[in-house]
RNA sequence: GGGCAAGUGGUGGAAUGGCAUACACGACAGACUUAAAAUCUGUUGGCCGCAAGGUCGUAAGGGUCCGACUCCCUUCUUGCCCACCA
């Protein structure tokens, strides 16, 4: 009744593990196809998350591999990470066993959903084979600067106990764990990411083939924005305020400068004046509080006057200094001009504290703005006003004109300041790559020697909730003996952030197990650039920044010719049940291991696939899977009763279906491709399919349901694998049709509809639409404005 | 506040300048069955009509065009990302 879903998917996932059905290598003589999802997080379970991911990723790989390419579909682990640690405690026992356990479910999994791996390149980045690398990446780094230890404000996880990068914070909190992040000054660990920004930001460019709103995203993060740092001398003193403007036009409407709580010239310019005591408990009370606190958009702006004056550049005003809450030390010169009349945020501060406001911007067909009148600043365009030799100007003209003016006469400079920080690296945690630095009281910061790789990550560190970084405590990692002096010195305890890891694992998968360096030259030439990546957008910054930042950087070392990681990306969309993200905490999860019992791989794969575009979010619908497990049932079926001989009619039908699946496939419109191998399917049950036909039909659904079509493949008699097959072809001669369907409209209305002949000349077709019985009665002797022809497809009326 | 994406039947969705709602799900009716399941066949956007047919209809409004779900403008709504970024 049911085909046995059980039985054969359990017979082909041994087959092709015990072919190697899957595995690659370099072959010159056929071009190369390097198909990659983002590996998973070996929790031990699979969710629906990852069905949908490597469900996509699968049928491309195989599509692939049936269009002759030489394919590569590697799969590993993104093994570090603080869950690890959570559970170790939770269960007694060691980050290492657990995460190792996990793996192998974690496969067992990844097994029973079909997909076409290459286990043999398989990775995990906890596999000392593997970090050493991220430690030999990381030394090659400090020798270029890129990598370098600072003291600074970091951001703080008290729930995780560890430090988190500016990415990693969410609304204020921690990405894992939500908890608030604090403020902490620390001595860390950093990329030099900053060096990477022109690079990182002009490359965007080159990446056509990924998602406008990726792209989109990065650019927002890496954040160029150009404009005029401007010198305000103070009164009375020979020091200068530098402040940052993108809008130059406005300078003339400053009515005073205002100073971050941190910025080192505030301690100087309020020394001895009377509002000394006052400032510095102002001062003192903002850098306490945490920078997403102050930076909540709904809090009221806070600030006070430092007694100190500057003097405008371009007409010698003076302007009161303040420090305030809402400039933020990290951006541009921690300092700004404030323009009250064309900046909201201004203007509210100006309100607040009964600052002047001066207009220096008329709108040009709007009522004129009156100082005295305004609710609110005007940041739309217009005309100069009150500004010197420059008004009239219209503003953005002014903008440009000034700021060229200004660098002429010195009083500022033209500058581009950007919002991407360096990237925090170290992270106070067990469970992940050791930082190769050792601390030497003679010889300072020394690196571990090449050769001493990797640095090991000890089994045995002891876990307890308390106590901070479980490494600390392992005294035989910690003691070591200088590499210069060798006196006796001590180790970094630091840990990488995980990130590090998966910054380059694609390159790996070139040469899992080369042992001379990251990876091998002439491997990762054949088989890079990873030509589809696929994986989730809450990568679009992170990951797939870093990414692109390492291969920059490989690039520099002259260990790679190209400058981007990813050819073609992905985002694929979340599965949601009832309109929410499937999630523990809702509740709401489907468990795709239950699925595969009840349906089996196929059946979930097939309805993953056609319940919506990759791209979109897809809402779960178990009657759906159910569907798809009936329309399997109905494709087993037709093998029961082939014809010697196909009718012309499903042949035709066949090479149309042919030619769109093959379209559709390469474009990942799986969903459209499914419905066109349904109507196929339709089509052999009305007019009754022979071996042939039936085939093929086998053949377009193997990159979708592979256990199920190898199967039905064995049981048409064919010897070898259905993935040793060719991707059938279609022949045009058949899709061309004698007649055709012709449209026919009045007025751009559909009125009726004739057969006709596919090369009918214009004037026999005129000829015949006129004579057509409904047009008769539509055009009731009205006369003819215009006859329009779209051959092939329909004509136009105009009355 | 800025950026990006989206809005189509009861539902998932199709069509990207040329027949709106392909393909499914669901629903309804029928066949088979003692019955149910499974399977097969048919109907299924609204309104008017016995019917033939007509008419309205792709968030709202406007525009371009012989012709607009599709392109342009305005507005609304939803989702995502960023954000006292000067």
């Amino acid at each position: 009744m049911f085909y046995d879903f059980k039985v054969i998917e359990e017979k082909w996932q041994k087959f092709w593990q015990a072919n190697k059905s899957f595995h690659a290598e370099i072959d010159s003589t056929r071009e190369k196809y390097y198909l990659l999802e983002m590996f998973p997080y070996p929790s031990g379970k699979i969710h629906m998350g990852h069905v949908r991911n490597y469900t996509i990723g699968d049928v491309a790989s195989r599509f692939k591999l049936l269009e002759g390419f030489n394919v590569m579909h590697p799969m590993g682990f993104d093994a570090f990470g603080q869950p690890a640690e959570n559970a170790a405690i939770k269960n007694k026992t060691k980050p290492d066993s657990w995460t190792h356990k996990c793996i192998k479910e974690m496969e067992t999994e990844l097994k029973k959903m079909g997909f076409a791996y290459d286990w043999e390149r398989e990775i995990s980045t906890c596999d000392s084979s593997y970090y050493k690398w991220n430690q030999w990446i990381f030394l090659k780094m400090l020798e270029r600067n890129l990598a370098y230890k600072k003291a600074s404000g970091v951001n703080w996880c008290a729930s995780c106990q560890t430090t988190l990068a500016n990415e990693e914070v969410v609304e204020g909190g921690c990405w894992r764990c939500k908890t608030k992040v604090e403020q902490k000054n620390l001595e860390q660990w950093y990329l030099k990411i900053t060096e990477y920004k022109e690079r990182l930001l002009e490359d965007l460019a080159q990446l056509k083939d990924w998602p406008e709103r990726v792209r989109a995203m990065q650019n927002n993060w890496i954040g160029k924005s150009s404009g005029v740092d401007i010198y305000f001398r103070v009164k009375d003193s020979d020091q200068v305020i530098s402040v940052f403007t993108t809008r130059a036009d406005t300078i003339f409407g400053a009515t005073y400068i205002v100073l971050a709580a941190e910025h080192p010239m505030a301690g100087a310019l309020i020394k001895g004046r009377a509002q000394e005591k006052e400032v510095l408990k102002f001062i003192q009370r903002v850098t306490q509080e945490s920078k997403i606190v102050r930076t909540a958009s709904d809090v009221k702006k806070e600030g006070v006057f430092t007694g100190a004056w500057a003097i405008n550049p371009v007409n010698n005003e003076e302007v009161p200094i303040w420090i305030a809450d809402y400039v933020l030390m990290e951006y541009g010169t921690g300092a700004i001009m404030a323009v009250p009349t064309h900046d909201q945020r201004d203007f509210l501060f100006a309100k607040t504290h009964s600052l002047a406001l001066k207009i220096v911007i008329q709108p040009k067909c709007k009522p004129v703005l009156n100082e005295k009148q305004m609710t609110e600043a005007y940041e739309g365009g217009g005309q100069q006003v009150n500004s010197g030799e420059f008004n009239g100007l219209d503003n953005l003209i002014a903008q440009e004109k000034i700021a060229l003016w200004m660098e002429k006469e010195g009083l500022g400079k033209i500058q581009t300041h950007w919002r991407l920080r360096d990237w925090l690296i170290s992270r106070q945690r067990y469970w992940g790559t050791p930082i190769p630095i050792i601390y030497c009281s003679k010889c300072g910061i020394v690196p571990v020697p090449y050769k001493d790789l990797p640095v090991e990550l000890p089994k045995d560190a002891p876990f307890t909730r308390e106590g901070g970084n479980p490494l600390a405590k392992v005294k035989a990692f910690v003691a070591v003996n200088c590499p210069k002096c060798l006196g006796p010195a001590r180790r970094e305890t630091d840990t990488m952030a995980t990130f590090f890891d998966s910054s380059w694992y694609f390159l790996r998968f070139c040469s899992p197990d080369f042992g001379s360096a990251p990876f091998n030259l002439p491997e990762t030439k054949y088989w890079m650039q990873v030509d589809q990546y696929i994986g989730g957008i809450e990568h679009a910054i992170l990951h797939l920044l870093y990414s692109r930042f390492f291969t920059k950087f490989f690039q520099d070392l002259g260990m790679i010719d190209f400058s981007e990681p990813f050819g073609k990306l992905l985002t694929q969309g979340m599965v949601l049940k009832d309109g929410e993200v499937m999630s523990k905490s809702k509740g709401n999860i489907v468990d795709p291991d239950s699925m595969i019992k009840n349906y089996g791989a196929d059946a979930l794969r097939l309805f993953i696939l056609f319940a919506a575009p990759p791209e979109t979010e897809l809402e779960w619908d178990e009657r759906g899977l159910e569907g798809a497990f009936k329309f399997l049932n109905r494709v087993w079926r037709i093998h029961e009763s082939l014809k010697p001989q196909a009718d012309i009619e499903l042949v035709k039908v066949l090479h149309k279906t042919i030619q769109k699946v093959t379209k559709d496939f390469a474009e990942f419109k799986f969903n459209t491709a499914i419905a066109s191998l349904m109507e196929l399917t339709n089509a052999c049950y009305q007019f009754g399919a022979d071996k042939e036909v039936f085939s093929k039909l086998v053949l377009m659904l193997s990159p979708i349901v592979p256990h199920f079509s190898e199967e039905l493949w064995e049981i048409l008699g064919h010897k070898e694998s259905i993935f040793k097959a060719a991707w059938p072809k279609y022949d045009a001669q058949l899709l061309v049709e004698e007649n055709m369907d012709l449209v026919i409209q009045i007025n751009g209305k559909v009125r009726s509809k004739i057969t006709v002949a596919r090369d009918i000349s214009q004037a026999a077709l005129e000829k015949l639409v006129l004579e057509d019985e409904k047009i008769i009665t539509w055009l009731a002797g009205k006369p003819l404005q215009k006859f329009i022809v779209v051959p092939q497809k329909l004509v136009n009326i105009v009355i």
